[in-house]
Formats: C-alpha cells, sequence, structure tokens
DNA sequence: TAGATTGTTAATCGATTAACAATC
DNA sequence: TAGATTGTTAATCGATTAACAATC
C-alpha cells in the first residue's frame, strides 16, 4: 500500500526537527507547542504542524507536544530505531574521513567495511577498519547484511561501481561522486552529496552580496 | 540596487546546469536546445528556459544555446570567473579530507590555510599546506585575501569561531558543523552542508521504500 | 468550565509547466 | 521564406500560511 506521498520539502525539515528536539530534550524541557518552538526554529507554526501532521498526530490540543515522545517519534520516521550498516567505497580522503565520523555511529549508522581499488591501500587500518579491495565486495556482500553504500571514488567509476552494488543486492547509495547516478532499479535509493554544487551556491551568494551593497 | 530576487530553488539548479554543459563542452558539442538538453537532465525544457531567462537571454531563436557560450556565463552567475580564497577551521579528518580535494581548485576555489586548536597538530602539512594553530588566524587574515571559512569543528565550538572570522571580516561561511550559525550580521552568507541529515534522509527514503514493497 | 493549542480546512503565495507570439 | 526554438505570458500545480473548529 502507497500511503499519501510526502514531499522531498517536509522530508528535508525531519532531520532538522530531530535536532531541535534532541537539543529540548537535552535541556530537559518536557512540553513544547507548536508556537514555542516556530520561535525557536525561525519557522511557522504553521509549518510545524503540518509537517508533523503528514505523518500523525503527535501533540494534544491545549498541551502541545510532548518532546522525548515526538523526538523518538520522528527518529522512527526517520528509521534511526534501527541500525543502519554502511560501507564506503572509496577510502580516499573524503572517504575516510566519513568513516571516522563519530557522530553517524550515534545515530545508528555504522560503517563496517572500507573498500578501495587502489592495492597500496589494502590493508591499511582507518578507525579499525582494513581497507579491503573493491573485488572483495561479493564475498562480504554475502557475509555481511550491507545496508547503505557510500560512493566517494572519482565520477567517471561511479557509475559502474553502483552497477555493482545494486546487482550484489544492496539497495541504498549514499553518492559522494559528482555525477547523476544512472541507476534504473526502482527500488534503489539515493541521496546526493555534491559538495562542489554546494560551493558555487555560496560563491552565487557572495556574488550577489556584493552587487547588493 | 537589488534585482529581482532570484528563488533558492532556481540557484540550486544552476551548478547541475554548468555541470552538464561542461560534459556537453567536453564531448564537443557546440549548440543545444533546451529541448536536448531537457531529455539529458530530466528537467523540462521549460523549467530551463525559465531558469535561465532569470538572468539574461543566452539563446537565440531557431537556434537554440551556445555551448560555450552558456558554460561560461553561468560560471560567471556563479562566480568562478574569479578565485575565492577559502580557509578550513577543523584540521580533523573532514577539513585535511576538503583540503586535499583537487576538484575545487578547478573551479577557482583555492585551499590556502588550514587552522586547528589542537597543539599536536600544529606544523603538520595537509598538501604543502601547514596546519595553524587558530590565534594565528587574525595575523593571517591581514596578510591573506580569504574570501571564504569553512568550518568543520564540533558544534559546540562553531558559533564562537563563526562570530571570530565575521568580527575578522570574512563574509562567507561553508558550515559543516551541524548546527545552526547564529551569525547576526546581513552580509555575512552562509552554507550548510549537513552530512548527518542528508543521511537521515536517505535512511527515510529506505524506510519508505520497504513499506512499498 | 475556560484557556490553550492542536489538527485540519481554506486562502494565499510561489514555483513549475504549458502555450504561443517574437524572431533568428 | 519556412522552420526551429527562444523568451515570455498565462495556466496549473504544489507548498506555505492563515484561520478556526475540535478538543484536551
Amino acid at each position: 500500500m502507497v500511503g499519501k506521498e510526502i514531499s522531498q520539502a517536509v522530508i528535508r525539515r525531519m532531520p532538522r526537527y530531530y535536532r531541535y528536539l534532541g537539543e529540548l530534550l537535552d535541556e530537559g524541557v518536557e512540553r513544547i507547542s507548536s508556537n514555542e518552538l516556530s520561535s525557536r526554529m525561525q519557522v511557522t507554526a504553521s509549518q510545524i504542524r503540518q509537517d508533523l501532521n503528514n505523518f500523525g498526530g503527535f501533540g494534544q490540543q491545549g498541551y502541545g507536544y510532548n518532546v522525548k515522545y515526538l523526538y523518538e517519534e520522528i527518529g522512527k520516521i526517520l528509521g534511526l530505531n534501527e541500525k543502519h550498516n554502511i560501507i564506503v567505497i572509496g577510502a580516499g580522503n573524503l572517504g575516510q574521513a566519513l568513516a571516522n565520523y563519530v557522530k553517524f555511529e550515534k545515530l545508528g549508522f555504522v560503517i563496517i567495511g572500507l573498500f578501495d581499488v587502489n592495492p597500496a591501500l589494502k590493508g591499511t587500518l582507518v578507525r579499525g577498519i582494513e581497507v579491503r579491495m573493491l573485488d572483495e565486495l561479493a564475498d562480504f556482500v554475502k557475509d555481511h547484511k550491507v545496508d547503505i553504500a557510500t560512493l566517494t571514488m572519482p565520477k567517471e567509476a561511479a557509475d559502474s561501481v553502483a552497477d555493482l552494488v545494486v546487482s550484489l543486492g544492496i539497495h541504498a547509495i549514499w553518492n559522494f561522486a559528482h555525477v547523476d547516478l544512472q541507476v534504473l532499479d526502482e527500488n534503489v535509493v539515493v541521496e546526493n552529496v555534491h559538495l562542489s554544487d554546494s560551493l558555487m551556491q555560496l560563491s552565487y551568494n557572495i556574488v550577489k552580496s556584493h552587487t547588493k551593497e
């Protein structure tokens, strides 16, 4: 059954709600109204209520939202109630940086494997994880549950690696390669992080702010 | 003078146009119609024409767009005709990974300095750039033109470092710390890269694709 | 009960798509 | 000139905001 489709605009905001609720929880705040949250987050209270009601009625009239409950519910919506095993393909600087990120693990994303094609890296340890060669991936996937494949290799190689991971049954790709992956399989979800696009957007805004003055 | 405001939705698409036009240029394609580009990029031809016409009439009726010309014009819109000097504050794994990214340099973004507060890192060389201590930043900024400060430190420190760089006259921040920076100065532009938000969005889509089946 | 605040419907605003006159 | 394709206006669609009845 397919529920009513929730727009990407809403989904992009959910992690931010999750973060703010986490902070409130740390501060010991027990309940919060859409109005208070609104002034903290600089979004309208109306949007908060609309966004949340895409997923269910988490609040209570006259009371507001219970912080802990809402935090946990959003966590579930985002799939954070389950562990996700991640592999990183491309053990260069970025791949290693990602493997070293402790924060991800706190959210339930555990990096269990690092792969590369460069024989010089074989066996290198990154945060206790040894770098394997890409041709060992098929065997690795047989022995380990892999939920997400992170791609950090140069763009020229990205499409063929994406094909490989999909053929091995991995259904989620976190793509840092600067291409639009040609993944035809409908069941594969792809999330792109295009760092140079982000830098160009910043650069655009710099130009704009100069012409304003 | 302030021109009509161009929406963020449009600006987010510009780097993608730039990328596709670069590819066409490499392929030796001289001209392209909004229709051909449309089928390559999987967006509507109408949107392409609308987007471009926010910035000017770059095409020619009956002909289409000259690839080289349009590529260069979008480059100018994105500020890529000028070099940008970048410093990275936080010389941990991510900071070092960013400093090692050759791709940015090709786009005119040159990393000229690396800073940290950890004395153990002092003097370490990353791609020929030595890591300096954060208290040397004020002097560094006097001697070097710094266009963009990249923040990769833990979120707890991000706000005070943002204040520091702004007080030193840096007007653009590329923020990787997982907070919404409280920069009050209207003239400072901030671009956020929230990697864990991205991972959570992926995770959401994984959950969704499972419930669909 | 009265007051507060949600959940939800209606109104507005903005972004995308369609259509077509202008023009190369 | 005829054909092609832009630039731009008009129509549609979707997302945000406002309003308010439901209800705790």
